[in-house]
DNA sequence: GGCCGGCTGTGCGCTAGCGCACACAGGGCG
DNA sequence: CGCCCTGTGTGCGCTAGCGCACAGCCGGCC
């Protein structure tokens, strides 16, 4: 709970990073810059070019599509597990979504260029990144299941999973609004969702901070998308993480 | 209307493949077998291995997520622009959703081995795959926000369109009930949908025929969601097919 | 020509989630 | 200490879409 608040934080805590081949990473070490991701920053606009892709270490970022009218829905989500900013290395520089730092914290960022020309040069660090990128198809494409056919409730499940999987501690800083605002639903169907869930005690929910207390439950409770998708983390991306 | 009834069948009908440099495009044609792609035929099935990739010329694929209690949702379309089975070359070998061809015709395809030896090579045809990719999340995308926040008319004209795109002609052949199937709707849903659309005259039904009657209103109607996709593949898949 | 089966239209009652309005509560700051 | 601002709980009426049941209807096939 308390290991990482001013601990030493390393490439390695990225499992991405610590999945590279020792000379594969050596070659990108030299050139990654740990940098803050603070709260509510744009890592990158729709439709603009981004200079560096980000490997969060304990940050969470959403990627999210905001519509004509404002109102906004959540696409994927991305942590320590992975990178943000695929449409670097996939070849169309931008992307009609937004990616917004959704819990604080920080990650270490690669130039554009370094990116690409290591990405360019094939062999174990592109596999790894694609791979990566078909487990983030997954989970878009999960969202767009559970969009369609998942109650509220499950549905919050699932995104509460998928946040504490790429977070250290079991607690999360965020507000039912900024939820809401990720699933694309009402604030007050989070409210009531997420009070269920308190009454049930399977969470704890407090001004912004909401603490897991039971996390099997919250298993049992959620929709079969939530393990299709990790399956699939687990399955594509090898976690050597040092712990 | 009529042009491609028996007419010859090349692989430059697809925009994949009409794509590609003449010399990717020499290496890959004597590999390249047209197959007939029947009604209904699962291209590729939930966590299956796939022994060839499908470039679809005048049929169109659904690639959908089907739940454990048996209904289904659409994730992406495939047709003419693209191809199936990009799992073979993202490196996961096989995704948790499945293929089925939704509207029947022709493709051509291309051992598993092939395909991976050639995009080992790096270069255009690695990056006409890799922008292809994009190109596709952004659809699954659009899918989700779609699913959450457009009403289900708004939804079907988006499906037409997309599926439209991907045919020569203007008539589609298919019945309500699969078309909510793919949705992840009732059928009686569609029927009421499709009914205002045949009322105010922009589309003719008729026992498993769709024909467009008036595409300009068709796009008016339409969710802001068909044209962002449209965008994204116009701008990543240079469109020098041969007519 | 008549039957039968697959496709489409229609009419219920039901529920989840929406939009809005407002009441309450905790906690930081003057 | 009391104020205000941000976050949370609650209570409406409303609508889209669901599940079910059943009624027409076209077309092929015996």
């Amino acid at each position: 709970m308390a290991i990482s608040t001013s601990a030493w934080q390393t490439p390695s805590q990225n499992r991405l990073l610590a999945a590279l081949p020792a000379a594969d990473f050596a070659r990108l070490q030299p050139h990654l810059e740990l940098v803050s991701l603070p709260l509510g920053w744009a890592v990158y606009e729709a439709g603009g070019t981004q200079g560096y892709v980000y490997f969060p270490i304990n940050a969470i970022v959403s990627l999210l599509y905001v519509m004509e009218d404002g109102s906004s829905a959540e696409i994927a989500v991305s942590g320590n597990e992975g990178l943000v900013g695929i449409s670097l290395f996939m070849g169309g520089e931008t992307t009609p979504s937004r990616a917004v730092v959704q819990s604080a914290g920080h990650g270490y960022r690669l130039s554009a260029a370094v990116l690409k020309r290591e990405f360019e040069r094939g062999g174990d660090l592109q596999h790894l990144l694609l791979r990566y990128t078909q487990a983030l198809i997954t989970q878009m494409a999960q969202t767009a299941v559970c969009n369609r056919h998942h109650a509220l409730e499950q549905q919050l499940c699932r995104w509460l999973l998928l946040s504490l999987d790429r977070l250290p501690a079991n607690e999360l800083v965020m507000t039912q609004e900024l939820i809401a605002n990720m699933l694309g639903v009402r604030r007050e169907g989070v409210t009531e969702a997420a009070g269920n869930l308190q009454k049930a005690r399977l969470i704890n929910y407090s001004r912004g901070h909401i603490t897991v207390l039971d996390r099997p439950k919250l298993e049992a409770r959620v929709c079969e998308c939530y393990a299709v998708v990790k399956r699939e983390y687990d399955r594509l991306i090898p976690s050597t993480l040092t712990l």
